[in-house]
DNA sequence: ACTGGCGGGACGTCCCGTTGAT
DNA sequence: ATCAACGGGACGTCCCGCCAGT
């Protein structure tokens, strides 16, 4: 007989991977200690390694809850919503994420599970991108990848800023983000 | 009297800083502990803090020397170039940098005493804007700061997409940038 | 009233006592973790620490019930048999034994504590050594004592090597021991 | 250039494995925290750590050193002396190797490892007591492994009776194994 | 100038026993 | 009666920095 609900368990988990978010987003990972995370989490190792078997583990499970936040992956026709949220978020997360991903560069076998298990969403925002091109929304001049590509590259940039707390005025960056996707844009470098 | 000449010091403490850039790159701040640091730079314990006193200060120096090389300090007319270095360079010193960011963002006294001797190269990078809009090479219907936010946060995503091992095609994202900046865009967002 | 039978709590309390003594021969008291004592018992640690209060009561509780088992305490006329049996036992509850002496050794307060409850049966064991010299089953021209002393060494002997796996041919053995023994010997030692 | 001698290594690692003895001896493998090692040895951990690179370790160099001090690897002539020496000596080093050999038991992998390095000795043994045989000293109606097998088997219990405290009078056990041994002995079992 | 033996602090892990829930 | 969530102590390991030795 179980002690406790199985809804408990699910509430737990998420209370452990709260505390733990805003624990390695502060300290990073090595910096959080397993007592700076019980302190964070508000409960014991006994009880935070009861759901997770380790630090390492409770680490990639919240990179994986996580990783749905990155820019690269992001709802059809929110674009502008997400760029506002990445510029206003606790950019804790982001941290993380950074810091896992330099474990990503150096830690080959890391690298191919990962790989395995995380699908880039690149391919659902593409379709969506040349679905716009071909209803005049965005310019059909250059390859709906390279729309894409820009559009993620504003994204990492914003989600940069924050993180290194450099002021912007993300309306104006948002106009002149415009200004290079819509229709009556066109290339004016060398050989236009 | 100093047994070796002054020079000779100056070497060795550059050998040192740029093994310890490599060494915390690869494994942040905790990761590289004193023996990764004594393999990578080639010297013990003993030599490494006959030149800085401690492990932090041996990565305070090395934040220091770096300092130029981020993105809102850029050489007029430069622009391209460094966005072409950001995306080619050793993405080390970046996350190097972030791992400091993330101290400065939690310990109010490092973020004071940073402040005081990091001055900002953002006015000069401002008039060299400016230049360039009074001599038509720029759009100057949004002022002079939107177009030097927005080409600081395009090299933030240069930077960032380079650390996430992001594949970008960038001489097309130069373009619409350009298109964004260049004087014949107009904003075609709702209402214009 | 209890819920159950006392026999059922007795054959459980035995259960325990058996997966203890597996386990504790295995791993040896420390190695012996609780989660492999539930493991080996199949009971958790709820039911576990109904029976006992703790792990060292659990485990005095096992030494007490083998401590019977031990060569100074063999039946009458059974001498051949106890060694056979010795050879070919479960040697993890000579291991067990063996922590416990170790303890015994280094902690005085255990050592008066076990003293006091477990009686030497070494009188009983040599009357009847005794009563063969009577009957001329063995030599009388050395102490009873003695006898029993060789032959006791010799059982800790068999013991010992069946620890350590050394391999014996019991029988040659046993044979050898009998003309030790036996009436017939005379010591032929330098001066006899 | 080395800091210290050869000589001085030398000789703290001999500190360190006879510290080590004492304690492991005590308290056995489990029983001997590092926290305890060091107070016994009077060194601290980064010393003990700096000849061996882990506990385990250390505990192998001791087993490994102290191996020819087991009963089967006996100087010839020497049977004796060997005997009163264990029936005297300190028995830590007798629970220092029962330890070892319950891990031999079971772990496979170390019993592989540790029977490749540690041939017997016993063929030497047999060697010198079928010179005996030959020369009169023993018995010649038994085979010499027979002899061999009895005797260790008296050094055994020799040394269980020391670690178990039991007391013995060795002087006349050694008279009565020469009984069994010498030439003038001769089964009176069954059949003889 | 440079090495590395060494002290002692702190880490992640695992462990034991309590206790509330079933 | 039995289970398992949980608290908090202690373990082996590794780390940083000091300083004696070359």
């Amino acid at each position: 007989v179980p002690k406790v609900s199985q809804a408990h368990r699910e509430q737990r988990r998420t209370e452990i991977l709260d505390g733990a978010q805003r624990c390695f987003g502060r300290y990073g990972y090595e910096g959080a200690t397993v007592r700076r995370l019980e302190q964070e989490i508000g409960l014991s190792r006994g009880a935070i390694f009861n759901y997770f078997p380790n630090k390492w583990q409770l680490f990639l499970a919240l990179v994986e809850r996580d990783a749905g936040q990155f820019p690269d992956t992001w709802a059809e026709g929110r674009f502008e919503a997400r760029a506002r949220a990445l510029a206003e978020d606790d950019p804790a997360w982001l941290s993380v994420r950074l810091e896992f991903e330099r474990r990503l560069r150096n830690d080959p076998a890391l690298r191919v599970r990962w790989r395995r298990r995380a699908p880039s969403r690149r391919p659902a925002a593409l379709d969506s991108l040349k679905r716009a091109q071909r209803e005049g929304k965005l310019r059909s001049d250059v390859p709906a990848e390279a729309l894409r590509a820009f559009m993620a590259l504003f994204l990492y940039g914003v989600a940069l800023q924050r993180v290194m707390e450099v002021p912007i005025d993300l309306e104006l960056a948002l106009q002149l983000l415009s200004d290079a996707v819509s229709p009556s844009a066109r290339s004016r470098l060398p050989g236009a």
